[in-house]
DNA sequence: CTTATTTAAGATATTTTTATCCGAAATAAA
DNA sequence: TTTATTTCGGATAAAAATATCTTAAATAAG
């Protein structure tokens, strides 16, 4: 569905949205080991959510990462996917073909199509606020132990 | 949503269904110039189907691939699916956390498993011998040049 | 039986994705 | 100013996915 980066991705932005809602800055260590993700593979991927005004950094002492409420009351989970894979599972065809054309589709065009809007629909309905609250009142989780 | 290689997969049996239901038994080199796959990887793919029963191979001169029309409404795309990349798509998680939990999942499970579950009822209703025949009718096609 | 044709299977190569490493830049505190 | 801490950016490295090549096995036809 999602690259391993997104899921990665999607996981990191989650853990510091949760902190941050209790006012709690993270480092990418933190983040590496909250979401069962390798340490410095995170740290690109922050790097590029950073780049995307996705996350807040602060360098130095004291640093790491962080999101304001209002911030993560705006970011659906659509913009993270857009961010790491692109358009692919937006526009991208289910059979690979070079160019889609309404009038004369690859087959499965009809069903897919439903399916993918579905989809669609839900990540940009879903706020990373939304997600972040259920994990800080221990509905949900990040990582299995 | 699906690997390269299973959309090459799904193009395959598709045209293989699409020339049988002419009575026309294919070549691995057909199968790839009409479906816009490389020679050598289609053959791999083939092969693979072959072994799943998805595909009935005939090896030497005047050989190929043909599905029968009973077995092409038996088939499901799904079954496709399955033989080439596994139950990822219809098990595996959004996030990729190692285990699936109900009681405390991770926080897009609800919203993700509705999604997921229309995607595989799509998939396990689909029939290989209603897309060929939609292809053979020429209201789809499986490759733009 | 021999030859030509075709799939099967295994070895190898290339590309993409995932992951690590290391030095630079920023900055807070002593 | 110096030091420690932290993100940033570029260079590599490892693993997985995609793709090719080469030889073997099967078989139809002459
Ligand atoms: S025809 Fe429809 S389903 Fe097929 S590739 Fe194009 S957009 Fe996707
Ligand atoms: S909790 Fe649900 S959505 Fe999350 S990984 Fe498990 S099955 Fe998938």
């Amino acid at each position: 569905m999602f690259s391993k980066t997104c899921e990665y991705a999607i996981k990191a932005v989650l853990y510091i949205a949760t902190q941050s809602l209790n006012n709690i800055r993270v480092k990418i260590g933190d983040v590496a080991e909250n979401t069962g993700s390798p340490e410095a593979f995170t740290a690109k991927i922050l790097s590029t959510l950073t780049k995307h005004k996705l996350l807040h950094s602060i360098k130095g002492p004291y640093g790491g990462f962080e999101i304001e409420e209002k911030k993560m009351k705006q970011i659906k989970i659509s913009e993270i996917v857009y961010a790491i894979d692109g358009d692919a599972i937006y526009n991208g065809c289910g059979l690979g073909l070079n160019k889609c054309n309404a009038a004369k589709p690859c087959p499965m065009h009809d069903k897919f199509i439903k399916v993918r809007s579905e989809l669609k629909k839900m990540l940009e309905t879903t706020t990373v606020h939304e997600l972040a609250t259920k994990v800080k009142a221990g509905k949900s989780i990040l990582i299995r132990n």
